[in-house]
DNA sequence: GTGGCCTCTCTTTTT
DNA sequence: GAGAGGCCAC
């Protein structure tokens, strides 16, 4: 059999993880060495070579990006089909697993999917029930603690804090309640798809038997961000030692381990080896991506943390560019910064081109050719909190070629932040159709009983949310007893009644219609479109076209489904528009709109992607690593999350830093201290750039005087009272310190910031006298 | 009882 | 800056 068109242009260590024969293996696969290639081609390997059906054949990654990308490279190198072949995310397969067998997972047929939001929404429903003050108890906190316990498989009943420990104790009981809660009303969050999926198979062991004699080659991408349910899931599917055990074959870089915070666990990596039979190893070391200054800096980043299974990236690509380095006088300064760079990438092809000059003697063009177009793809900004794309965005929008006042907006699309599915008018939408498919869905119900406003207030809210308390039923429910029962005063029995038959009309006008149609009744029939048109302006705008949007996803979604039959998947009992639902919890919409741009991203969201030219903003501590990166194991994570951004990077690599932030609009300019990383990084792999002054003047003092402590306070004689400057500010009074040694932090009172208090590091300032 | 207006807090990161 | 919650005037 001809194998060429599967292990053509593979190196020796990755067709040895392609080729090794069925059984567990580990692939500890750095970044840039091929992973998502070697995955793929090994799917293919086990098809052709191994002659597994597709059908035996799982395959599972966190994001849907990373799913989707899989699913089509294998269909290619597959020759276009792959019958039965689930690949997907834990989540999504979770779900899929979940719908096929409501009854044995004990759920309804039609249970809903909380995404973030609503599940914060509904306990926070809880703490007012028990009333308990939402400042003492932050609900947020609440949740968070509550996936925590999810994820590490624990219901309410297997908690057991200590009697002294309120915190936990209340946190225990708001999820006891909670949990009590959404089984009622049939909900079911992120964290409860992957648990109730993994007890699924604790329950049910003739279903798992039925899965385990299916799926005889499991495939794990990303295999250092799993939780401690999803490796037990993955465990019990895989079955016991033995010749009868599935294959598993997993991909991970514990150095590209970045969400412990989620409850992954690198310790899977450890585990998995003990766990399952002679479990091979093979490591991918040779980078392909990025050039040797990038990766040396990497490398050396990262050696700087203590738990790792060890591995040192090479390349035979040359040296190529050293990393450059700027600090901004302020955020918008940064941002400028870089647009000006991207700017010049752009028109030039190098980020480096002086573009006054460039203009002075090259004719000016409003619009840029196909070619500066692709040019600006090959772009990326990565930052480590989504606040920070705003001042970035605002540097693209005004971009001008220099000296003019000729406008040149650089293109850019910005992935994550608020998803499509997740946006307010989107959102509403969405309840409406919810409701038209069950009217007892109570968080529907309350998103949309006075959105748009029909004078049914937080009173009437409230008699109904009692009355379905009290009778254990829906609020939809609720409705109906009290108008027969005449409970409801004055207006409040016409605004509910006529409520209740908007969504029945909707209903009964769209039985037959397609999903995109339904969509469309739902945003005109409830008054959504009409109350965004007469917002006016261009929020109105966009809530309008999101709305239109929505309507299009729908008409998507119906082709999708179709396809999907005819490759004879199996799919559940749910309709099109339940579907629909719970595809819009957790797919979250990433639409593929937009035609070439510069794409900005979280540092999260960048793993797994590469691009020719990276920017990463705001190198600072407090902001990256961020001010809880409190304790080693977190600032060893935030320490992965830098290193997943260098290696991001093929060829040119900026890192930037301001020297004060304004980061969520509110309180003064913050100072701020160059991050920590950038002094984990090798000097000679660094380049300062420096824009007519003198603004890097901290960080090359540093440099210059071999560590940051030298440049702290130590001997300084740094007082209350005595006259500083900063290199941004200018010249103040030190009011007040803070602490002591390095990191200490003073208040300064500076003449050109007016009467403003500005909290300062040392290290920025410059005694005077 | 409702809706409009004002103040307050908040931020990691994502399925 | 923005969303959520609280307060006050219809």
């Amino acid at each position: 059999m001809d194998v060429t068109h599967i292990l053509d242009g593979l190196n020796e260590r990755q067709r040895q993880a392609v080729t090794a024969p069925r059984g567990n293996l580990l692939v500890v696969a750095g970044a840039g060495s091929g992973k998502t290639r070697v995955l793929v081609h090994r799917i293919a390997w086990l098809v052709e070579v191994e002659h597994a059906p597709p059908s035996s054949v799982l395959a599972v990654t966190f994001t849907n990006k990373a799913a989707g990308e899989m699913r089509a490279r294998a269909k290619v190198l597959l020759g276009g089909s792959a019958p039965g072949m689930w690949v997907g995310t834990f989540h999504g397969i979770a779900h899929r697993l979940l719908r096929m067998h409501w009854d044995e997972a004990d759920l309804p047929r039609n249970f809903q999917i909380l995404d973030a939001d609503d599940q914060l929404r509904r306990v926070k429903r809880v703490l007012r029930e028990r009333q308990l003050d939402e400042r003492k108890w932050p609900p947020r906190q609440a949740v968070w603690q509550i996936n925590q316990w999810k994820e590490k498989g624990q219901r309410a009943r297997d908690v057991k804090p200590r009697a002294d420990d309120f915190l936990l104790v209340t946190h225990a009981a708001v999820y006891a309640h909670y949990e009590a809660a959404c089984r009622r009303e049939g909900l079911v969050d992120f964290a409860e798809l992957l648990l109730r999926s993994h007890e699924l198979w604790q329950e049910q062991p003739d279903l798992l038997a039925h899965y385990q004699r299916r799926f005889r080659n499991l495939l794990v991408d990303e295999f250092q961000d799993t939780n401690r349910v999803q490796y037990q899931w993955l465990r019990a599917l895989a079955g016991n030692a033995g010749a009868d055990a599935a294959a598993v074959w997993a991909v991970g870089d514990d150095d590209q381990a970045i969400y412990g915070w989620r409850g992954a666990t690198v310790a899977n990596i450890r585990r998995f080896q003990e766990d399952f039979q002679d479990v091979g190893v093979v490591r991918l070391e040779r980078n392909y991506r990025s050039t040797g200054m990038i990766l040396r800096a990497a490398n050396a980043l990262i050696t700087r943390n203590t738990e790792r299974l060890g591995k040192n990236l090479w390349t035979t690509a040359g040296d190529g560019s050293p990393i450059r380095l700027y600090a901004g006088c302020n955020e918008g300064e940064e941002a400028r910064f870089i647009a000006a760079r991207v700017f010049a990438w752009i028109v030039t092809g190098d980020a480096r081109t002086d573009m006054a000059e460039f203009y002075r003697v090259n004719a000016h063009s409003r619009k840029f050719t196909k070619e500066q177009l692709r040019r600006a793809s090959q772009v990326a900004v990565f930052y480590r909190v989504n606040a920070q794309s705003r001042a970035i965005e605002q540097a693209f929008l005004s971009n001008k070629i220099p000296n003019t006042k000729t406008p040149m907006p650089i293109p850019y699309r910005i992935y994550g932040g608020l998803r499509f599915y997740d946006r307010a008018e989107v959102k509403n939408a969405l309840a409406y159709m919810r409701l038209v498919a069950t009217r007892h869905a109570d968080i529907a119900f309350e998103r949309v009983v006075n959105t748009p406003p029909r004078g049914i207030g937080a009173k009437t809210v409230e008699v109904i949310r009692a009355t379905a308390r009290e009778r254990g039923v829906s609020m939809w429910q609720a409705c109906k007893e009290n108008l027969a029962e005449g409970v409801f005063k004055g207006g409040a029995v016409k605004t509910v009644g006529a409520f209740l038959r908007l969504v029945d009309d909707i209903a009964a006008a769209t039985v037959d219609l397609g999903l995109d149609e339904l969509a469309a009744h739902c945003v005109d029939a409830s008054g959504l479109r009409a109350l965004h048109a007469s917002e006016g302006g261009e929020r109105g705008l966009d809530k309008e076209a999101n709305l239109d949007e929505l309507i299009n996803s729908c008409a998507e979604f119906g082709r999708q489904i179709v396809v999907a039959e005819n490759t004879g998947e199996d799919a559940g009992p749910a309709t099109e528009l339940e579907e629909f639902l719970g595809h819009a919890a957790l797919e979250g919409g990433e639409h593929q709109s937009a035609g070439p741009a510069v794409q900005m991203m979280t540092l999260h969201s960048a793993k797994g992607l590469e691009f020719p030219l990276v920017f990463i903003a705001g190198m600072e501590d407090g902001l990256f690593p961020g001010r809880h990166a409190d304790d080693p194991g977190k600032l060893e994570e935030e320490r992965r999350l830098a290193y997943v951004g260098l290696t991001r990077a093929m060829r040119e690599l900026y890192l930037t830093y301001a020297e004060a932030r304004r980061l969520y609009g509110y309180g003064d300019s913050t100072g701020t201290w160059p991050s920590r990383f950038l002094n984990e990084l090798p000097v000679e792999c660094m380049e300062e750039v420096r824009l007519g002054g003198s603004l890097t003047r901290p960080m090359a003092a540093r440099r210059a005087n071999g560590d940051r402590a030298a440049a702290g306070n130590e001997g300084s004689g740094l007082r209350v009272g005595q006259r500083v400057a900063h290199p941004y500010f200018g010249e103040g009074v030190i009011l007040q310190a803070d602490g002591a040694g390095e990191r200490t932090r003073v208040n300064v009172r500076f003449e050109r910031a007016g009467s403003k208090w500005l909290m300062l590091t040392l290290a920025n300032l410059m005694p005077l006298d």
